[in-house]
DNA sequence: CCCAATTTGTTCGTATGTATA
DNA sequence: TTATACATACGAACAAATTGG
């Protein structure tokens, strides 16, 4: 049931204060100050993940911008997939629960015999094992890597990912404690779906966009043993910075694959 | 000097027999279809690379769409960089000529101290050396991934890439001869911007995007010599199919990258 | 099963601003 | 200055999906 507005005050139905109208500066155009506005709303936490936003009209109201305007902001938003539209229900903050989402940030598959055919081909989901899970303290390079203090608590995860019934890849995932209060390795493994997933259902953290760092190593013993090979052999070392609204890093993450019968893929497009 | 219309056909200032008014399913928006026509006509090659197209009222009106709908059509392909406006002077099929689309397919940068700066950092760029220029027959491999026929005529090309005076990548670029007749090594050498330019200035050819699968492995003796490393340590293989305008694959290259110094960089998002 | 209200999706058109030649 | 072309902003009308009665 949707909240209507009581009789005394009909044109008033979702009293979302953060949402005035704009004083912009006239240079940059209104619907970019919209989406900035929009952007600066669910950055505050205001509407969390999976929560429906007033109606387009209502916003238009608001911020005193005409509906094709507000549009193109949503549009925008939209297609960086953090806002969701469902024609005949709403618009909500987009919940990265689906697929493709996995596999926006899952990029290993098998080596195939057709080069072209990740494009269109069904990819297998990988049985993860959770390894150890840790609180410390941040070293140097985490502490630089989430922009937190040195010393500061995080929780350090390690992840063996399977494919096809064999471990390939490890994953050393690190957290700031503070940021994910609460966390625990119960609800950390007992997750229904990713953990990009659990970061936005249970901390309300949107992973909106990921650096990656990738380099050729040799297996040290440690991941050697977790993956089943040879210490120094070639493996494919992936640094990953996951980024939320603001740029604010919030996940680092390094990937170790066991790169012998799997590759990992990546799709370039001259976009953005 | 733009071309003006002759007094007796004032309403006809372009003649562009490709576009004719739609005939859609009407199940499928209107202006995907104005944007499957616009490119229907690029891959038709009646419009090169750099060249501009009729005003957008001229296009709304030989397709009989409203301006608005023409302009979505086209907002989408400006957006994939297929297109290009220019307020004031028109649109244009884009040329991949800026710095942007160089560091749009290559991605290795120095390892730094801070992870994340390459965000904002300002990119080196590499020197090119070319240590081989051959005809060759496709090999299987190549064969499959430019989708010709095993032992087609291809061009062979073997590039040293360096960066801070040292060298650091290999790149390995296949080509088929058939699509780019006429090529020549001392053409190939002596270009102007990046190879990709190449492609679209002297062979009308535009690289859309690309598909690059990664691992690690042990520096075969040839490419060892080349960079510089002893045979067998770790480096990241590069294995990259880069695609036309329907989804057709023109180029094949395996960048082979020293990664004792440097990194393989990507930007993740969740866009697209 | 249908109807009505709500919400987004598509298409059209107009007016005005800004950059270019 | 003028004409052309794209950029922005506004709004109307109708279509399609959803929900609840």
């Amino acid at each position: 049931m949707k909240p209507t507005a009581p009789s005394f005050a009909p044109f008033v139905p979702v009293p979302v204060p953060e949402l005035a109208p704009l004083s912009g500066s006239g240079t940059v155009p209104l619907y970019r100050q919209v989406k900035r506005a929009l952007l600066k709303l669910l950055e505050s936490g205001r509407f969390g993940p999976g929560e429906a936003l007033p109606s387009e009209s209502e916003i238009a109201q608001l911020l005193q911008v005409s509906i094709g305007t507000l549009r193109r902001a949503v549009d925008e938003l939209v297609h960086e997939h953090v806002l969701i539209r469902r024609q005949g229900k709403g618009t909500f903050v987009a919940l990265h629960n689906d697929d493709r989402f996995l596999f926006q940030f899952f990029h290993v598959e098998p080596r195939s015999a057709d080069a072209l055919d990740s494009l269109t081909q069904e990819r297998e989901y990988p049985v993860v094992d959770c390894v150890a899970f840790d609180k410390a303290r941040a070293t140097e390079t985490q502490a630089a890597a989430l922009r937190i203090r040195l010393g500061e608590p995080v929780f350090c995860i390690s992840n063996r990912l399977s494919l096809g019934g064999r471990p390939v890849v490890h994953d050393a995932i690190c957290l700031s404690a503070l940021v994910f209060k609460g966390l625990t390795e119960k609800r950390f493994t007992e997750r229904p779906s990713t953990v990009y997933n659990l970061y936005q259902l249970d901390h309300g953290i949107s992973v909106l966009r990921a650096q990656e760092r990738a380099r050729a190593a040799a297996a040290s013993r440690d991941v050697a043993r977790i993956l089943g090979l040879s210490t120094g052999v070639p493996v494919l070392e992936v640094h990953r910075i996951a980024l939320s609204f603001g740029e604010k890093p919030v996940e680092y993450r390094v990937s170790t694959v066991n790169t012998q019968q799997h590759d990992y893929v990546s799709v370039l497009s001259t976009q953005r």
